[in-house]
DNA sequence: ATATTTTGTGTGTTGCAACACTTATCAACG
DNA sequence: CGTTGATAAGTGTTGCAACACACAAAATAT
């Protein structure tokens, strides 16, 4: 399915290598996000509530009020606020109000998050070990500064 | 804005250049869909939409049906159905009834939305210049070529 | 100290997205 | 030729996303 989209493309033309490259990150970020997508609904959450849960996770026992995690998320994402009222509503974190400055909402992740993304973990790493097979350690390599390059600005 | 996630992404380590890669990925796809889609709204147009337009335009002046829309689309999504409705109630698209296989309802660019396409070109050919400035030609071949090896399974 | 700006969060509304389901047409087969 | 299955498009519903806006607390200026 995808690969037929991979053959129209090569058929295409393009005026510049930058004009392809926009098409096949995109395509290809997509694909990705697909993959991750569908492990995440198996758990019933989306993705970006997982990567919120991730976020959290990394400064447990911690929290983080909203605009830090906005900061890390990996796709940006306006409504977080929302996004985490789900989260809360689900049980898979805590919010408590900031001491310090009480502006700030912290959201800590709950006992059954931990436990959640203990469940998907191998889930997650089999995608990982996929890729193995398409692509070496150096390319991997590679392609990752090449990335940052792009969006480093 | 981004740049404070490439100082997270990179103290981070990470167990694999594949997790790594995933995460890069992911992030300057967002990178570049944002830019596009700045472009797109002062257009009053989604991304999505604007990548339909383009792929009618391939064809003008024949039509594509829906099928095969969903098929070249960059982004696969559902419910195309009413992505074209709103094409076509904006007037940019056309529908008409196939003659030879009367389940397929086919879609053409509109005078409209040709001119439309032509005025937001310069637009996203600034976009690709802007590219060059951090990646050269072999770069951005490399970046496809890995990109393309990963989506192609 | 009070006024003003900045920062952080939450809310209200519109429209789109995702899911399953229905209808219409074509192809294949008894 | 009628029946069954496959394919294409459209519909109905729920919930989320995007936008602007409103409020609260802190930082800064006067």
């Amino acid at each position: 399915m995808v690969s037929s989209l991979h053959d129209r493309l090569r058929q295409q033309t393009f005026a510049s290598p930058y004009q392809e490259v926009t098409l096949n990150v995109l395509v290809c970020a997509d694909y990705l996000q697909r993959r991750i997508e569908e492990v995440c609904a198996r758990h019933g959450v989306t993705s970006a509530q997982y990567n919120v849960l991730r976020i959290l996770r990394g400064v447990h026992p911690d929290g983080h009020p909203r605009c830090e995690i906005i900061g890390r998320m990996i796709q940006a994402a306006p409504d977080v606020t929302r996004l985490i009222d789900r989260l809360e509503r689900a049980g898979l974190v805590e919010r408590t109000r900031s001491e310090a400055d009480r502006r700030l909402s912290l959201s800590v992740i709950s006992k059954t998050g931990l436990q959640l993304l203990k469940r998907m973990q191998p889930e997650i790493d089999a995608l990982d070990n996929e890729m193995a097979s398409t692509l070496t350690q150096a390319e991997a390599k590679t392609l990752s500064t090449l990335c940052e390059k792009i969006y480093t600005d």
